[in-house]
DNA sequence: GGCTGCTTTTAGATCGTTCTAAATAGGGAA
DNA sequence: TTCCCTATTTAGAACGATCTAAAAGCAGCC
């Protein structure tokens, strides 16, 4: 036997004053007088009203919930970002609705049309591979302010919160020249984001600036198993050293290359990128550059509040500076 | 210049019907005829119509929106389940209202009324350690159906989804006495959670069944550093295998008793439970009682799914099957 | 035409809040 | 006392949907 919710109207007359004025001490307004704010109060308490946002949000337009979209639930990197902006949002006294576009561009818009119906205040987006960069000047035409995150298409259409990974490239190239290697090889993954031109980018800079060779750039699929039959694919190239797209493809990687023979750490550096926890876990532990995705998180959901605060802020590109974590899998020197 | 939304009413307006006859056409009641549907979802159309799910709910008491808390967002079982229970609410067209309660019962608590404001339909909840049982009455007195998760507090005071860990921890146990182990070592977690007594129950019946010998449990906090720094004590009782809570503990022990200079799975057996994707990246291959976290979370989807259909519907609990997963790491044989 | 029974459509109230504009109180100053 | 001014409070109309109950259309039949 459920009973209703307790409503303005309920406690107005238990406190016996007008709705319009418990809406003002629910709002904290500090138009009301000391003594009446205090009575309701104390009466919300006793009946344990609970204000009800989506009856607010019908009359002000702001329901407080921020939608996020991310291509992957399962790869940590992305949940230590989303773990990061709901921490963020939550301290915000907002709220996150969650999606996984499963890097799928058609169930990307329907998440979004499901999100605008629930009359989300704001998004972030990590958009799915191949996404049209019209999307985000239609979502702007809804009236929905946008960062977006990890990933980014268009050119400044929106906020945007990253890791800098043109420089995260140039930190892993530079350690393996200093430890004396010259033919450095990358393995990438084959679906078209920003963040894989992105690093291709840093790697042709890195090399320019230290001298050192390409010895190939594969490409694979984003799992932990693609990466490990990739292994003979990047061998094919003869380097001494093996650039990873990521951490997950370094941890495959290395698998891979200990099945064939080749022992990741002596007979063949191996770096990754992002640095997270599995890195340590690893053996060798893995050389890696921490990208930090918690703060891109945090940094993605601040660039959302203020744009939310003010529609007319610039757009800005906030970009988290990355770290170079040596540990043993880039071991071997070349000297 | 953002424009407001379209309104029933101006479909209705543009359409030369009532606002009551759209509505039922979204709603895609069978009342309306043929023609008139017809040129009123192509008006919908022309004008870019989006439901105000807000709107209705405070008519029709359903948002289709489910709150799921979960205590830690970097730990990847979490995720995983996260990812089942997402994909199953997306489909069912909920939402997902998420939030971390980083094992607080205090933010647990205020989460549940931000999401009570929100007006959730359900919750989908891995209660905080230390969760007060009588939080469940409560949560039901509000009117809101819950499904526990992962972990369960209180006796079949609600759903329940989650692994068969007493099953888990027999596989596992039974394993290692046909390899030749008769004492296993247990490191477990300091945080009082079901799932601890769950494990260490199963435990007990496992050693009891095999007549194997406890060789000391150890208790260290839920993070990987912290299991490698227990495996000086987890030697302690000259353990031949030792059982670990999950596949983050058992990654990190291996790593403490390398560096003790104890080679996993040829001096010592060690295994996990979960079977994460880590336990094959870890070095040796971890040996693990997979639990589905997917599948799980799944479930709970789907418990919550027909709790909402019909309220009064015997408490359930389901438990998802584990399997063995052997590798390298319990391959020390002790015969 | 008038009646019945069926399908389809609709006006108007309603959900719980916030907004607007106006009313009321409570002091001082004149 | 009267008037004005500021500080509080309030009635009533929104917001965008759904529900209820009743109205309108349309056949077929006497």
């Amino acid at each position: 036997m459920k009973h209703r919710r307790v409503t303005l109207d309920q406690v107005a007359k238990a406190a016996g004053v007008s709705r319009a004025t418990v809406s003002l001490v629910v709002r904290k307004s500090p138009l009301v007088a000391g003594h009446t704010r205090d009575k309701v109060e104390q009466v919300m308490a006793d009946l344990d009203y609970v204000r009800d946002i989506g009856a607010a949000r019908l009359r002000n337009n702001s329901s407080r919930t921020i939608g996020v979209v991310v291509p992957n639930l399962v790869n940590p990197f992305f949940t230590e970002f989303l773990s990061g902006a709901e921490q963020v949002l939550g301290q915000g006294d907002r709220v996150v609705l969650l999606a996984n576009s499963h890097d799928d561009t058609h169930l990307q818009s329907q998440i979004l049309q499901r999100f605008r119906g629930h009359g989300v205040d704001g998004l972030i987006l990590c958009p799915a591979a191949g996404t049209d960069p019209a999307l985000m000047t239609r979502v702007r035409d809804w009236g929905l302010p946008v960062v977006q995150s990890m990933r980014e298409v268009g050119e400044d259409l929106t906020d945007y919160a990253g890791g800098d990974y043109i420089d995260g490239m140039r930190l892993a190239v530079r350690h393996l020249v200093e430890r004396g290697h010259r033919r450095i090889a990358f393995l990438s993954v084959r679906a078209r984001t920003s963040a894989r031109a992105e690093r291709l980018r840093g790697f042709d800079l890195a090399l320019a600036e230290t001298g050192a060779t390409e010895a190939g750039i594969t490409e694979t699929d984003l799992t932990w198993e693609a990466s490990v039959c990739a292994a003979g694919a990047v061998l094919a190239g003869r380097p001494t050293a093996i650039l990873c797209f990521n951490d997950v493809l370094a941890a495959g990687l290395m698998v891979g290359l200990r099945r064939l023979g080749v022992t990741p750490g002596r007979d063949v550096a191996v770096v990754g990128l992002d640095d997270l926890e599995m890195a340590q876990m690893v053996w060798p532990p893995l050389t890696s550059v921490a990208m930090h995705p918690v703060r891109i998180g945090a940094s993605a959901a601040r660039l959302l509040t203020r744009r939310l605060a003010d529609a007319d802020a610039p757009v800005l590109r906030e970009c988290v500076a990355p770290e170079l974590r040596v540990r043993d899998s880039s071991g071997c020197e070349k000297v």
